[in-house]
DNA sequence: CCTTTCGGTGTACGACTGTGCACTGATATC
DNA sequence: GATATCAGTGCACAGTCGTACACCGAAAGG
C-alpha cells in the first residue's frame, strides 16, 4: 500500500501499533526535510538520501511514505500550515467582536509567532518561489486562504460591511503580502538582532496604518480601472 | 583578423582579441545558467556541468570565468540589474518633472517590462528567497536601491516634499514590494492568459490608488510608534 | 621571429545520487 | 499457533556530480 496520505486514521479498525510506528518515521522524514531544508536553504538543494540518513532510516525506507520528494514538499506544507492554520483561527476567535482593528498589538503577536516558530515560517517563504512548482502552489493555495478569512474578518469591521468583495479582498491581499514581506525580513535577520527587528517591526505596523488609512478613504465607485488600451 | 574592431570602452588595456572572446562565453554561461534556472526552477538546482553543457563548453572551461556557482550567481545579479537599472533610469527621467503620480499607466509600462523580460524578472523573484544567501542578500542590496531611488524621487512631488525620510522611505517600501508580488504573480501565470493578467494588474493599480491615498492623509508626527513592552 | 600567455579540451577520479531487488523480522490476522 | 503483511534493511547499479591534472593551439608581446 502506497500512502500518498498520511496513514488513515481508523481505515475501519482500531489505531494498529505498526501505523503508529509508521507515523512515527514519517513524522521523523518530514523533520528531517524541514531541518534541512533550512541550513541547507531550500528543498530543491535536498536529496533524498540526506533526508532519510538526517531522519536515521535507511533510504530506501522513504518510498514507503513518499513517492519522491515533490510529494513530501506538498506533506510539508500540509503539516506546516495545519497548524499555522489552528493559531490563526485561535487569533481570529480572541479578535472577534473588537470594534477596531489593533494594528500595533496585532503585529506584534504576529512578530512572536514568527520568532518562535522560525523553522515553519523560513520554509514556506523559501518554497513560495521555490523551485517545485506544484509546492509552490500549495503555498499559494494557502495564503490566498488566509487572504480569504482575513477579508471575510475586515466584513465585520464598520467601515468595511458595505464594500464590494473585490474590494475587500484587494486590501487583505495588500495587508496579508505585507505582512508576508516583515516575515521575510525577520527571518533575514542575523541571530539575535532585537534593535533592527523592532525597526523592522516598526516600519510595518506603520505600512498597515497607512493602509487602513487609505482603506478609509476607499471610494468603491471611484476605484474603477479602465481596460487597458488595445 | 577583425583588426579593426569597434573601439570597446577599454577597461584597463586595448581591446585585446582574446579578452573579446573570453566575454563572450562568459556571457554565454550567465545566458545559460538564465535559461536553465528558468526551467529547472532555481540556481541551487543548477550544476556546474548544466550550465557549461548549455553554454557550448567543457565543465573545466566554467573555472576560467568563475570560482563556483555562487560567484557566477552573484555576477548574474549583477548582469541582470544593471540593465534594470538603466530601464528604471530612463523611466525615471521621462516622469521627471510630472506633477502628480500617474499610477495606471506606470504600472501598465511595469507590467509590460516584466512580461518582456520575463527571464530575468522570474529569476529575480525566485533567487530573492532563494538557497543561496550571498546571492539573496545581492538582490536584497538591489532591491534596497530601488527604494531609496523612488524615495528620493517622491520627495520632488509636492505632498512627499516635507515629510521625513524615515517615512518616506517606509512608502516607498511599501510600492515597491507591492510591485514585486505583482510581478511575482504574473510570473507564475501559465502562458498567455491575458485575463488573469489583467485582473492582477487591476488589483494592483487600486492596491496603489489606496496606498497614496493613504500617503496623503499620513501625519508623520502622529505615526510614532510606541517601544515594545518589557 | 620565437616565447609566453591563457582560454578551452580531454581524461580520470572518488563521492554522491535515485532506485530496483531480494531480504528480514516484528506485528496483525485468521 | 500458523500465516500473511509490510516497514525497514542491505546490496547493487548506472548516472551525475565537482574538480585535479596534463595538454593544445591561437593570440599577444617582445
Amino acid at each position: 500500500m502506497n500512502s500518498r496520505n498520511p496513514p488513515e486514521r481508523t481505515p475501519g479498525r482500531s489505531p494498529n501499533l505498526r501505523d503508529e510506528r509508521k507515523l512515527q518515521t514519517r513524522q521523523a522524514l518530514l523533520d528531517a526535510a524541514l531541518v534541512l531544508a533550512r541550513q541547507g536553504g531550500s528543498l530543491a538543494s535536498l536529496s533524498l538520501r540526506e533526508v532519510a540518513r538526517e531522519a536515521g532510516v535507511v533510504p530506501t525506507a522513504f518510498y514507503r511514505h513518499f513517492r519522491d520528494m515533490d510529494e513530501l514538499g506538498l506533506a510539508l506544507v500540509d503539516d506546516v500550515c495545519l497548524r499555522l492554520r489552528q493559531i490563526i483561527r485561535e487569533a481570529r476567535m480572541s479578535a472577534r467582536g473588537a470594534r477596531d482593528i489593533a494594528i500595533q498589538s496585532s503585529v506584534r503577536g504576529f512578530v512572536q509567532y514568527v520568532l518562535v516558530n522560525d523553522r515553519a515560517f523560513e520554509f514556506l517563504t523559501r518554497e513560495r518561489f521555490g523551485a517545485r512548482p506544484v509546492v509552490r502552489q500549495a503555498v499559494a493555495r494557502e495564503i490566498q486562504y488566509f487572504v480569504g478569512e482575513l477579508a471575510s474578518d475586515l466584513r465585520a469591521v464598520a467601515p468595511f460591511a458595505a464594500m464590494p468583495s473585490d474590494d475587500l479582498e484587494m486590501i487583505a491581499h495588500l495587508v496579508v503580502h505585507t505582512v508576508l514581506s516583515l516575515s521575510a525580513d525577520l527571518l533575514e535577520l542575523p541571530e539575535g538582532q532585537r534593535v533592527r527587528e523592532h525597526e523592522l517591526t516598526a516600519r510595518a505596523i506603520k505600512q498597515l496604518r497607512l493602509i487602513f488609512l487609505g482603506a478609509l478613504q476607499w471610494r468603491p465607485e471611484r476605484g474603477a480601472v479602465a481596460p487597458p488600451p488595445g
